[in-house]
RNA sequence: GGGCCCGUAGCUUAGCCAGGUUGAGCGCACGGCUGAUAACCGUGAGGUCACGCGUUCAAAUCGCGUCGGGCCCA
């Protein structure tokens, strides 16, 4: 369990784990005991609980295995008072509780009937649920039956009648029985329920509810005790079966008995059928706090709010008492004493305490010595301990105050009881959430917790519960060992919230694996340049470059601090998948996708130049600003970056990330307006790649000129024209009034219908001069009146009926539009544009080959362009120092017809065009 | 039987508390980019927001009910 949680990066005090078996721990049990003693609200009392007899001791529900068992299936006779030879008929797989009836349970909602039934010449009346009577007569075996009369539920209880074998168990006799109402009655059987509440858990319920005796003549050995009757006493009830069977039917109560294959549960330890019997034990009396517990239920911040408001305050409104005690060996002892001359009783608190009244020392507080420890009781009795231990939820209920040593420490439990905050899973309303309040309540009145998160259970990706025998278990050790624990962790806080069960996918674990890698990309992208250019502690300092950041550099400055002031907040409500979206979102949109391609070309600058200083400073800012909020989601990143980037640069700073105080937001730096620009620019960027796309213009190629025309007004670039310019890879931005659109081609065509008829045998001729005419003159003459067009010499007036004119996007204009209004990108090329094409295709060709050779970035190299093209060699020829100076060429040549030389040579298709290059690293 | 939560694209989900044309990732198809490169980017197709009724000018969102899944209780 350690090594899973440290594997996972859980941080905790793993030097000092707390031990429930520690005297320090097990005293703040004792402690709390006696505080609820103290305040009145222990108390002794009798309960029903799953028992093995063989190891005489109550078992968990959870440790009860069930399998088949064939047991006696019997129907009895009750016979009912103040009714002549009538019965109520009951059924029941274990006769040895008919000693230990105490009533007749029925349900609310059906009807009864009365039948006169015969077998052999004998006439009886017995009394059943109607549906049933059939079959239960059928199962008696009597020959023939008359309905007498139906009853109902209310009628039933208004019953009264003697025990089946009420002069064998002597104590009956002075035990009323009465038919009482019950839900848990079914339509099966007789419809009529044998209610023992000593040896079932529905009829305990009951019995409580309705004040019955809570009978139980059976003792921890599974054998009767006196009160069963002699005739009983000292018989093992599995043994008793038969025994009870035979007394009833010779009391003629038995109406008939069979066999029965059926569940039964068996201890999980020795196998052997478990009995419910009551036995005597402790209780906090829970019920008396519930409205000061609801209070404080109000009062503590759920996550979810439904958490506590509904679910944990529904839990309240039901509690019943607590039982605490267990009767088994291993636990901590309750350390409650009682004299058993005067039934005086003590509840000890600290060992101080026991060493000071029994005047013995104990160096373990444990079972067996503290049994051994007796107390003079003022009676003058000896007071014995009471043999039981705690409920081990009380060990979890302490657990607040027993790991800050209360109450042997007070300084630590006052620095800092009530816990700020828990989490635990949805089960653990019941559970954990419930223990901690109620001891807390009874000892201190109050929640030891000021919030809580209930969070959710890990599904698989159908939705379904990870089992063994589905197969569809993911052990957390496998995604770590696969991915890495901070990826699991990332995945699994950013999958949904917290609150709800969580699918898990090895889809999404991919996805996030990715997602992460690209950070560590972009982490790692700027660090060869910094290690050139012999970064350290003075060139990250911003503040020494503060006139020298770009407009982009403020952007990403303002998105990091924004993005600090919205985790902060997310996690003041522990919305941690939102949180994980947000870094994730910064991440891939703002640091990936755009400001680390805006800062490319200047970490190429070769000199220290303030500009190119200034974009790693800010990069080093924005990185250990992530570092730091990332912390708590991916502990292990974060603390590698943090370690080089901070504690390399700095020896003085803190030993581990883990350990800075979480960043805070740099208010100036927050620049809501610029952020809108940008994500303005950002938004018409991707339009004019459409735009490109469209007019078949790849982003390598330089286009003259690109025109947004906004559909309302207020579009503010922000002086961000740079970052455009450079992403759409234009020579000129163009931003229109707003509604204004660029100048569209005009399409002419003549009207034949119009023409015709006004210049008759000419109008063939009209109709050329109009497809010879600029449209553009057209349209403005048409504008005030008619126009003229000529041909061979020859002038035309036409009307505006005469031609249609309307406006198309020229062929050179493509256009996209975005959510401002419409992009246009002019991708008319010009000799100068086609050069710079050119030039960035044999630049990417040559960057290409020094990558497959494998060649350092700083590397100088020797190049060789054959270019079989005239005009095209023409035109790079025009960029040849640019081409050179970018693949850091040391010797290049350009031309046609060159003799190639290099470690490489590689021939490609550029356009159409074939280019030959050859490279090798200069000496 | 009772309380609470969940149901949105083929899959995983955001949005729901504070009503105003459902947003993303994966997968799929097409295209682009190329010194972060066993990466990356763009475009496109794909949704009766489980179903029904109600409140409202307007409902994925609020209310009631039904169905399906989960947790807890009886």
């Amino acid at each position: 369990m350690t090594a899973q949680f440290q594997i996972l990066g859980a941080w905790l005090d793993w030097e000092d784990p707390y031990m429930t078996l520690k005297n320090e721990y097990l005293e703040a049990a004792w402690w709390t005991l006696k505080k609820a003693h103290e305040n009145n609200l222990l108390e002794r009392g009798l309960r029903v609980v799953n028992w093995c007899p063989r190891c005489q001791t109550a078992i968990a529900d959870s440790e009860v295995e069930y399998w088949d068992e064939t047991d006696y299936s019997i129907y009895v006779k009750f016979p009912v008072i103040g009714e002549e030879n009538t019965y109520i008929v009951i059924w029941t797989t274990t006769p040895w509780t008919i000693p230990a009836n105490v009533a007749v349970a029925v349900n609310p909602s059906f009807q009864y009937s009365r039948v006169r039934a015969w077998k052999d010449g004998k006439a009886e009346i017995l009394i059943m649920a109607s549906d049933l009577v059939e079959s239960v007569l059928k199962t008696g075996r009597y020959q023939d039956y008359e309905l007498f009369s139906t009853l109902t539920a209310e009628q039933m209880q208004e019953l009264t009648y003697s025990h089946p074998l009420g002069d064998m168990v002597p104590r009956q006799k002075d035990i009323l029985h009465k038919v009482y109402a019950a839900d848990f009655v079914t339509a099966e059987n007789t419809g009529c329920v044998h209610i023992a509440p000593g040896h079932g858990l529905e009829d305990y319920e009951l019995g409580m509810k309705n004040h019955m005796e809570i009978f139980c003549p059976v003792g921890g050995d599974g054998r009767y005790t006196a009160e069963a009757g002699e005739k009983y006493q000292g018989l093992y009830v599995k043994e008793a079966d038969s025994e009870v069977i035979t007394d009833l039917e010779a009391q003629g109560r038995l109406l008939a008995s069979g066999r029965l294959a059926h569940r039964y549960g068996h201890c999980w330890r020795c196998k052997t059928p478990i009995i419910f019997i009551a036995t005597s034990q402790w209780f906090l009396r829970i019920s008396d706090l519930r409205d000061k517990m609801l209070d404080e239920v109000s009062r503590i911040t759920w996550y979810p709010e439904w958490a506590g408001s509904a679910r944990f305050a529904d839990w309240i409104n039901n509690a019943r008492d607590w039982c605490i005690s267990r009767q088994r060996y291993w636990g901590i002892p309750l350390p409650i004493w009682t004299c058993p001359a005067c039934g005086h009783l003590e509840v000890i608190g600290t060992s101080a305490e026991l060493e000071e009244r029994s005047g013995q020392k104990l160096v373990d507080l444990h079972r067996p010595d503290v049994d051994q420890v007796f107390l003079e009781c003022p009676c003058g009795g000896k007071m014995t301990r009471s043999p039981d231990v705690f409920d081990v939820w009380f060990d979890s209920a302490v657990a607040s105050w027993a790991t800050l040593r209360f109450p042997s420490h007070k300084e630590e439990f006052s620095d800092w009881w009530p816990a700020d905050f828990i989490t635990e899973g949805h089960d653990q309303t019941r559970g954990w959430f419930y223990s901690q309040l109620g001891a807390s309540m009874v000892s201190f009145g109050r929640a030891p917790y000021k919030s809580v998160l209930m969070h959710g259970f890990t599904l698989d990706d159908q939705g379904r519960k990870m089992s063994k025998s589905i197969g569809n278990i993911v052990q957390p050790e496998e995604v770590v060992q696969k991915f890495g624990a901070d990826i699991l962790r990332f995945y699994v806080l950013g999958a949904n919230a917290p609150w709800e069960d969580l699918h898990f996918s090895w889809d999404g674990v991919e996805n996030t694996s990715r997602m992460l890698n690209i950070f560590w990309n972009a982490y790692r992208f700027a660090l060869p340049y910094m290690v050139l250019d012999k970064f350290d502690a003075g060139k990250a300092d911003l503040s020494r470059y503060e006139s020298n950041l770009r407009p982009e550099d403020r952007w990403i400055l303002s998105r990091v601090n924004s993005l600090i002031e919205d985790v902060t907040a997310e996690m003041d409500g522990y919305q941690l998948h939102r949180i994980v979206r947000s870094i994730s979102d910064f991440i891939l949109e703002d640091l990936s996708r755009w400001y680390i391609q805006l800062v490319r070309p200047r970490t190429w600058i070769e000199q220290d130049d303030p500009d190119k200083l200034a974009a790693y400073a800010t990069i080093y800012e924005v990185l250990v600003k992530l570092s730091q909020i990332m912390a708590p989601f991916t502990p292990f990143i974060s603390e590698s970056i943090y370690q080089n980037l901070v504690k390399g640069l700095d020896e003085g700073a803190p030993q581990s990330v883990h350990m800075c105080n979480w960043p805070q937001a740099q208010k100036e730096r927050i620049d809501k307006r610029l952020e809108e620009s940008m994500s303005l620019v950002r938004e018409a960027s991707m339009a004019a790649s459409n735009a490109r796309q469209k007019g078949g213009r790849k982003l390598r190629w330089p286009v003259s000129e690109i025109v947004i025309a906004p559909a309302k007004e207020g579009l503010d670039l922000g002086g961000l024209e740079n970052v455009l310019k450079g992403q759409t890879n234009s020579k000129k931005i163009t931003v229109l009034a707003a509604g204004e659109k660029p100048k569209m081609d005009l399409e002419i065509a003549p009207v034949h219908k119009k023409i015709g008829p006004v210049y008759k045998g000419e109008a063939k001729l009209v109709v050329e001069a109009i497809a010879a005419a600029d449209p553009f003159v057209v349209k403005k003459q048409l504008a005030c009146g008619d126009a003229t067009v000529s041909i061979a010499g020859k002038e035309y007036k036409i009307t505006a009926e005469m031609v249609s004119i309307k406006e198309l996007p020229p062929q050179n204009l493509p256009a996209a539009e975005f959510s401002r209004g419409f992009v246009y990108v002019d991708i008319t090329l010009t000799p100068e544009l086609e050069a710079e094409g050119y030039a960035r295709e044999i630049i990417r060709r040559i960057q290409d080959m020094r990558k497959e050779l494998d060649l350092r970035v700083e590397d100088q190299i020797r190049a060789v362009v054959d270019i079989e093209s005239k005009p095209i060699l023409d035109l790079a020829m025009r960029k040849k120092d640019h081409i050179a100076s970018e693949v850091r060429a040391a010797d290049f040549q350009l031309g046609l017809g060159l003799p190639l030389q290099g470690k490489l040579v590689k021939d490609w298709d550029i356009e159409g065009i074939c280019v030959r290059i050859g490279i090798e690293r200069a000496a």
